[in-house]
DNA sequence: AACCTCGACAACCGCAGCCGC
DNA sequence: CGCGGCTGCGGTTGTCGAGGT
């Protein structure tokens, strides 16, 4: 297959482009129309390549484009189809009327990503990045030390002894769950396991895009019919202060119940028990026009995912990716409505950064294939 | 004031896929 | 069916300005 030729071997300018060239290009396109992108440059008089002038006007000379900063709504979008589509920039673009693949890759990139990485979140797969997680200290403590008299199952007052790096990661969850009861908060624990179960399908597919409602409505280790949501921009209110110390310093704060009520969550976990009860699906109305604070049934939030689908080139299999069948639809979020109403960024980074789960699991554990 | 660093974003590069011949 | 041209996409680089030292 023939390249086309590079630009500057045929003698054409590269570079920044100039407010005349800018005024060549957009007066020949609205005059003929971009037609074949390899003549039009001749045809308009440019010393450029038929790419250079496509991709100048697709993202930047189009009437279309909407330029400046990129609203909260808009953030949130790309967040979330980046959840489900991945890299798809332009499919993501073609979501957000006004911008183009490249700008919303650039913002991803220099905002979306990076803020996701200081909340512990990997920006690839939405799922939280438990080689951040500070377990270390607890695991390294002889608290965790076979040969030591004291260990965590009897701190806690476990029967059975916490004998395997289930248990443990179960404990790390008890931690977490402890800490965000004692703050008055909806916050459900990350369910370490179900990361694990997730990663692994998702990864066998192919499509690495955790999902990332599993993120801001995890399983709560008490209840098995959790309803309450948690705002999906309220990801930095997810991520939690572990504070091995204050464990150490008042272990009673870990209820005993919560271990077997998670094996109960974790034997449904494939099926749609888990799924269903456990994981509402957030509120994707804004898809479809639909006021923030509205919500959405499964049977109108597949329906509108199923339009994002059915409009891309993805052979994209919403239920294949949730791994969640379709029955007993469970109250979805509307976690539009309850954001954090910063209204600048920085104030959202910042609430972020204070709410940064900080964990650590050394490689004993073995974890590291959660990650 | 000069220099350095970093962030933001425009633009380029190279590959893959589509389509016509 | 294979080949070649063209377009679109995603990753990467280059440039510029702001802020810090």
């Amino acid at each position: 297959m023939g390249r086309a030729p590079c630009c500057d071997k045929n003698g054409l300018k590269k570079g920044p482009w100039t407010p005349e060239e800018d005024q060549k290009l957009v007066e020949y396109i609205q005059k003929h129309g971009h037609g074949s992108w390899r003549t039009l440059p001749k045809n308009a008089g440019l010393q450029r390549c038929g790419k250079s002038c496509r991709l100048r006007w697709t993202n930047y000379l189009r009437p279309d484009i909407k330029r400046g900063r990129f609203s909260f709504e808009e953030e949130e979008t790309i967040i979330q189809l980046h959840s489900v589509l991945g890299n798809k920039w332009s499919a993501i673009a073609a979501r957000l009327p006004g911008r183009t693949d490249n700008e919303i890759k650039n913002y991803w990139n220099t905002h979306i990503r990076k803020r996701l990485l200081r909340m512990g979140i990997d920006p690839v797969t939405h799922s939280p990045r438990l080689d951040l997680l500070d377990l270390s200290s607890l695991l390294n403590s002889s608290l965790y030390n076979n040969s030591s008299q004291l260990n965590i199952s009897r701190l806690l007052g476990l029967d059975q002894p916490l004998s395997n790096h289930s248990d443990l990661l179960r404990l790390a969850a008890t931690l977490f769950s402890s800490q965000r009861d004692d703050q008055n908060s909806n916050f459900v624990l990350p369910n370490l396991q179900e990361y694990q179960y997730s990663n692994s399908h998702v990864q066998e597919q192919n499509q690495n895009q955790f999902q990332f409602q599993n993120l801001h409505q995890l399983p709560n280790c008490t209840t098995s019919t959790t309803t309450t949501t948690t705002p999906f921009s309220n990801i930095e209110t997810q991520v939690l202060h572990t504070n091995v110390e204050q464990f150490q310093a008042n272990p009673t704060n870990f209820p005993c119940q919560q271990d077997l009520e998670w094996d109960e969550n974790v034997q449904t976990m494939h099926g749609s028990t888990f799924i269903d009860n456990l994981v509402p699906l957030p509120d994707y109305s804004f898809y479809s026009g639909s006021d923030q604070s509205s919500i959405v049934d499964r049977s109108s939030y597949n329906s509108n995912f199923n339009s994002i689908s059915s409009s891309t080139d993805q052979s994209f299999n919403f239920p294949s990716v949730l791994s969640t069948p379709s029955s007993s639809p469970p109250p979805l979020n509307s976690y539009s409505s309850t954001y954090i109403t910063s209204s600048t960024e920085d104030e959202r980074e910042s609430y972020c950064s204070n709410n940064v789960l900080k964990f650590e699991i050394p490689d004993i554990f073995g974890v590291n294939e959660f990650v």
